[in-house]
DNA sequence: ATGACATATGAATAGTTGTTCATATGAACA
DNA sequence: TGTTCATATGAACAACTATTCATATGTCAT
């Protein structure tokens, strides 16, 4: 007998803390739970398209509106768009021409405000 | 690289809606504030992190617990710590070889749900 | 019909990112 | 000391992404 190692951490066998990793295993959501999570914060992960659904948060508003508000091409701002439609965050109306867009889900707002806290609880 | 474009990105003249553009321009937050932003919800929008994070949720663990936990190596769980650790997300204490990862912010499960709340409503 | 105009979209491209591989660091132990 | 083990990290590469450019679609006016 060598004493007791059989909790001892060691990486390279197999699990350091078998336990643990075992009640976390359970604990954790679907696998395309958190796969869909990450695609949303994918979403929510690039500049130009949290600048637009910051507009949007203000008013509703065209496709020219925001490339003349944000100071981007027409065809950059579609293209954003079209992912945020499919991710189900903006809504858009037709009138003539002219296509307005808006907000299509309540969460956003605060899912950016909780983003702000965190940002601004950093020294 | 950026902005050769000397042409401003109105559709055309009349069509813009200069006063909606010009009010929504003055709500905007800082640009800065909204890179940031969208920084923070660049490091929740990949799955290896999520996971990483969801299973801080639920215990403190070392990198070995880890990579065993989500089966891949312990070099990009690593790489991915770094990331989330540089985002002030994670805190970790040292004990002996062992390296203990934990959460540093109390909004991510928020945030979390919240982005969960969004998915769930998607018929 | 034709032209003007707002928007959408496919292709190309430059920039970014996540993983792997190899290696370095740092701590415990013989 | 040297070895082992847990973790960190730089480089390389493949996969992905955001923008631009060119063009298509769709609507209104003439």
């Amino acid at each position: 007998m060598l004493g007791r190692n059989t909790e001892v951490p060691s990486c390279s066998s197999n699990v350091v803390h078998e336990e643990v990793v075992a009640r976390v295993r359970e604990e954790m959501p679907l696998e395309e739970t958190l796969y869909d999570l990450a695609e949303l914060f994918k979403v929510f992960g690039d500049t130009t398209r949290v600048k637009i659904l910051y507009a949007l948060f203000a008013a509703e508003m065209c496709v020219c509106d925001i490339a003349a508000l944000l100071n981007m091409s027409q065809s950059a701002i579609s293209h954003q768009l079209r992912i945020l439609k499919q991710a189900r965050l903006v809504k858009f109306r037709r009138q003539g021409r002219v296509v307005y867009y808006s907000l299509d889900d309540e969460h956003v707002k605060q899912i950016f405000d909780q983003g702000l806290t965190h940002i601004n609880e950093l020294t």
